[in-house]
DNA sequence: GTTAGGTCATTTTTT
DNA sequence: ATGACCTAAC
């Protein structure tokens, strides 16, 4: 191949990559067989960079990116490993072939996202009605709800679990396929007792998603691992795929790694990379056990390759981590090493309370600014989303920008899911949770006038029919005359989507303005929802996206123009996965936060806490700063109350550890400002700004 | 049947 | 502080 002459630095895009790495991109390449391969990735040592040339390569020596199955962990990493792949391609492409076609991979995704689209192409064939809608959380746990109390559970003399608790035990159970009896006492003893109705009370749930056609995420996966399951379909729906590639293996559960093994029995031109180091989605039925056993998956034997060596992080902060990960039990041994020595150590500062946390944080924040490190460099990291509100407080008080992951989300607003719920009752008639809310919205119906309403509705050949023959009560008459006309226009064909949402904020807006003394800036976030819907193609595929990849909810962006400037990064532990920032702060690094004391029942979740830590610790590059408070507020109680608990240095930093660190306490020079109530306006501030985050 | 108001218990991480 | 559930008034 001719070497483009102009372009020297463009000349080789895999010569970046370190012998391991390059083992990984290069592997079995031509081969008539490509053997599985695991690649154990440390942290910060270029995992999501080898997987983009591996795939740059793949396609480079002839595969076809039609046939190739990209599974990442969320929709951001799934974009971001195509366009990083593309960009190595098109460098491999200057260099010797003419034509360069822009690469687009259609197969990369979230396994739920790629398992929706599945299961669409394929309803036909296993049983299922194409035009399905997909639960949220919320939907979910709504639907158990009413199937709970229905079966009569609601009125138990002793008090039977809540319907968010019931799904997350019934979650676990298909996530991790053991069985209830196990799963409750591993994970929810305090329920034992109930085993019998809640396997009653699970059957009625699946029997009400099935009636109403409607999926919730476990079905996802579910559905799939059971079509990969099966002898004919397993195998031809696998055999669409030359090379499945998986990222972040480490937080698969069992119910993906059967789906794996199903559609690739032989495991050729399987590939998945993780680090069991940084396991943390236990709680989501995720098991460090996929990746530990990976190697004894398949009929043929897996290849191995490992990388230990980090670019991310100064030796210091290594040390650290390696330290605090070398206590855990189990694991793919590994030792993360670097060439970036450094002198400064990570710092473990003791601070008298949380609210001198909130200070000392910003304090520091500055002077990393002004030593040239921006903004955007920096961030705050916590386990709990709650924990981060003195920190928002003491930012907003001394006018620092920030944008926060984690925590409340766009779909969890009341008038964002009133508009969702009248589009997938729409698309879906037989959906009774979107019927059921959106019945409700009308002044005058309650349950009772509903669920009449859907068992009309259900029984119906044509729904809109059945709507608009539907008597109220003579009191709603004339706004369900407004509702039947809406209704009728969107269940007609040939409505141009987006076109259905303006109808529907047409529809709703009053409604809104009736129900709410904020109706103003409810009313800004549909627009923003409405502006969301015009990227899609379809009302079915906006339904399912907006399910699936709910906008990141933050706190401080107040509109577009904002996005250039610089701001802080606080985020949750998890939400922080995969990112790296030059200085990071952990706040509340002490026993009761980490290890949390709702996860310190048994080995296996203080073990994943433990990981929590190390991914926290892992994210840094230059600056690592440990926070531990040594006295909490209890938050529930009266404006001036003084009750306190005191925290300790969180178990997983032994003594033997702390040479690792560089110790500070902080004694505040100002204490006048210790116990200072913070002002109402501050207050409604905090409010008013966490209600525009969508603006 | 609907809605408003009172009492009781709960409190992590997320596709 | 919030949500589930119950009771009592429209």
């Amino acid at each position: 191949m001719p070497a483009v002459l102009d372009q020297p630095a463009l000349e080789d895009p895999f010569a970046g990559l370190n012998a391991e790495q390059r083992a990984a991109v290069e592997h079995d390449i031509g081969a008539a067989n490509v053997r599985p391969l695991l690649v154990v990735a440390g942290a910060g040592s270029g995992k999501t960079n080898t997987l983009a040339h591996r795939v740059a390569r793949l396609i480079q020596s002839g595969a076809d990116p039609q046939r190739i199955l990209l599974l990442t962990f969320s929709r951001r990493a799934a974009g971001e490993m195509t366009q990083r792949a593309s960009g190595v391609l098109h460098r491999l492409l200057r260099r010797g072939a003419s034509a360069h076609s822009p690469v687009t991979l259609p197969w990369a995704g979230t396994f739920h996202a790629i398992g929706a689209r599945l299961l669409r192409e394929y309803s036909g064939r296993i049983g299922l009605d194409e035009s399905f809608t997909i639960h949220d959380r919320g939907d979910s746990e709504d639907l158990m709800g009413l199937v709970r109390h229905e079966i009569g559970l609601s009125q138990t003399e002793k008090r039977f679990p809540l319907k968010g608790t019931c799904l997350s035990i019934y979650s676990r159970v298909v996530n991790s396929r053991d069985p209830l009896e196990q799963v409750l006492q591993s994970t929810f003893p305090w329920c034992s007792e109930w085993e019998g109705q809640l396997k009653t009370l699970f059957g009625a749930y699946v029997d009400a998603k099935q009636e109403q056609n409607v999926l919730d995420y476990d079905d996802l996966l579910l559905f799939w691992a059971e079509m990969a399951a099966d002898p004919e379909l397993g195998p031809e729906v696998g055999a669409r795929f030359d090379h499945v590639l998986v990222d972040e293996y480490q937080d698969t559960n069992r119910l993906q790694a059967a789906i794996i093994t199903g559609m690739k029995p032989g495991g050729e031109g399987v590939m998945v990379v993780g680090d069991d180091a940084q396991s943390i989605y236990g709680f989501r039925g995720a098991t460090v056990r996929n990746i530990l056993d990976f190697p004894k998956q398949f009929t043929q034997p897996v290849h191995l390759i490992t990388l230990e060596r980090n670019y991310r992080s100064t030796q210091p902060i290594l040390d650290a981590s390696n330290a605090l990960i070398a206590a855990a039990l189990e694991r793919h041994a590994k030792t993360l090493w670097t060439d970036k020595a450094s002198s400064i150590k990570p710092q473990l500062v003791l601070i008298p309370d949380e609210a001198e946390q909130a200070r000392w944080v910003c304090n520091r924040i500055l002077e990393h600014r002004e030593a040239g490190i921006a903004l955007k460099s920096q961030a705050v990291l916590f386990r709990a989303a709650s924990h981060s509100a003195a920190l928002e407080l003491e930012l907003m008080r001394r006018n620092i920008p920030f944008v926060k992951f984690g925590g409340l989300k766009f779909l969890e607003a009341a008038h964002i899911k009133d508009v969702l719920a009248v589009l997938r009752f729409a698309q879906n008639p037989t959906g009774r949770m979107a019927g059921f809310r959106v019945a409700q919205l009308i002044p005058g119906i309650g349950p009772a006038t509903a669920t009449r309403l859907l068992d009309a509705v259900g029984e119906a050949a044509d729904p809109a029919a059945a709507v608009e023959a539907f008597v109220p009560p003579a009191k709603s008459s004339i706004d369900w005359a407004a509702f039947s006309a809406l209704y009728r226009r969107l269940r007609t064909p040939g409505l141009r989507w987006p076109a259905d949402i303006e109808l529907v904020k047409q529809w709703y807006l009053p409604h809104l303005e009736r129900m709410h003394d904020d109706a103003q800036v409810r009313a800004a976030d549909v627009e923003q929802l409405a502006a969301l819907a015009g990227g899609h193609a379809t009302r079915e595929s906006f339904l399912a996206e907006i399910t699936l990849d709910p906008p990141e909810a933050t706190s401080d962006r107040a509109g577009p123009p904002l996005l250039d400037e610089d701001y802080v990064i606080l985020s949750t532990i998890h939400s922080s996965k995969g990112q790296e920032w030059k200085s990071v702060h952990v706040l509340n690094v002490v026993d009761g936060c980490i290890p949390s004391d709702m996860s310190t029942g048994n080995q296996d979740d203080i073990e994943e806490e433990r990981r929590l830590l190390y991914v926290a610790m892992t994210r840094a590059r230059e600056h690592l700063q440990l926070v531990v408070p040594n006295r909490f507020f209890i938050k529930q109680q009266a404006q001036m109350g003084d009750r306190h608990v005191y925290a300790a240095r969180t178990r997983f930093i032994t003594p033997a550890m702390l040479g690792h660190f560089e110790e500070h306490t902080w004694l505040s020079a100002d204490t006048r400002h210790e116990r200072k109530p913070v002002p109402e306006s501050v207050r409604m501030l905090v409010r008013e700004r966490a209600r525009n985050a969508w603006k």
